[in-house]
DNA sequence: ATGGATTGTATAAAGATTTTATAAAGAATT
DNA sequence: AATTCTTTATAAAATCTTTATACAATCCAT
């Protein structure tokens, strides 16, 4: 375990990982290096790294859609590093979750205090893509839950409604709120909906789906998701 | 009783204060000023800010100067406004502890997001306010009420009276008020349905319902909500 | 201070609503 | 065409709200 920093680089244009890569080695981080969205995702799934430098003219993927990606679990520092300069761009990127965003040429100097700057900032979190709560386990990267060990075949819809509940455990989430995240805002009304899958979710997440621990009832407001420990 | 984050200005040019002044309280920000190096230490000190914005260029004494003395202790995000685009300036400022470094001009709504991403990055707006009250706790964004940390089993209605209580801790809530706002205009002489739920309500959360310390009957007139502390 | 009127509390059954369980019909996918 | 998933429907169970009644405390005029 090195106390170096290391940073995930995700770019396609060689140059600049090259440049990158010996800026950053020559500040005592260690770097690692992705060329496509895809890789990238990837990378940060198996080793989070402690900050993550994302171009967002990506061959494969939108950088924005990269980003909220890596945002649906990674907590840790991402700055954006772009030729694109409109303040629409720049914007979308920090509402994204981006810590900061450089547009390109960028001078080498600002970007390693920008980086020592962030991660000054970043708060160590335990930051792994599997969200633990008792003998429930869920990787939200992977979209894969398992019950004491074994896979949960989840459908879609299922999968959407506990992942709103595992990133929101312990806060009441409302019936309308529940039903608008998952099926839409047409369907606020469907109450019926909700109860039909709340029910299967049970059935297969909990110990005993009559005595359910993860998935509790607030009657006349909506379901609430606790950890049992 | 606002949640809105408030940001501290410090800048000599009444121009750029009157610009951000107008842009920020149209975020929805709380917005104070300082003229001077000085005037801001001071008004740091007395009140700290959820987030200050600081330019380089005061007339009494050096932004670099300001920021080392700012942080010392001040732990909010710093963002700086400057018309100095040197490298050596930005790099200086970011490793003095700035968060985060803008050349003067700005675009306003890229200024805006940074703030946004600031905020969000100091767990400003992200952690849930809890207030607690002796040994009772409530979360009104989970919408979790803890008596000695045990999480309370409260209906629908229980939990909307009680929040009306801790939003107005002090006060003399009327019956006629408690009515209208939890059941609606239409039932301002159900006295009845109110005693029930106060009574229900106090077997909840107070110690010794007998003895309420927290919902204190105000006869002929209402029900008023305080701390034990 | 006493007694009657008002205001407040305690309790529980009746009524209404909400939730669960179950399963069949309809869509979508493979 | 078969399988899987989603929607709709219905009945039963559980929970919550309303209503009713009895009793206690407080207030106020005598």
């Amino acid at each position: 375990m090195s106390n170096k920093a290391d940073i995930l680089i995700i770019d396609d244009e060689a140059q600049i990982r090259k440049l990158l890569e010996i800026t950053l080695e020559s500040n005592d981080y260690l770097v690692s290096q992705a060329v496509t969205a895809k890789e990238g995702l990837i990378k940060v799934a198996n080793h989070p790294p402690d900050l993550v430098l994302l171009d967002l003219g990506l061959p494969d993927e939108s950088g924005h859609t990269v980003l909220q990606k890596l945002r649906e679990w990674y907590t840790g520092p991402i700055i954006i590093l772009s030729v694109l300069s409109s303040e629409e761009d720049i914007v979308k990127a920090l509402d994204n979750g981006a810590n900061d965003y450089l547009v390109k040429p960028f001078r080498t100097g600002e970007l390693v205090a920008r980086i020592r700057s962030a991660l000054r900032g970043a708060h160590i979190e335990s930051n792994t893509p599997v969200l633990n709560f008792g003998t429930l386990q869920v990787d939200l990267v992977a979209r894969i839950v398992k019950k004491n060990n074994e896979i949960l075949k989840l459908t879609a819809t299922e999968y959407t409604l506990l992942s709103l509940f595992v990133k929101n455990e312990g806060k009441v989430l409302t019936h309308q709120y529940l039903l608008r995240e998952v099926w839409g805002p047409g369907y606020i009304n469907q109450l019926q909906y909700l109860r039909v899958f709340i029910a299967q979710l049970r059935k297969k997440i909990e110990k005993d789906p009559n005595r359910p621990e993860h998935i509790i009832t607030e009657s006349g407001v909506g379901y609430r998701f606790t950890s049992t420990e």
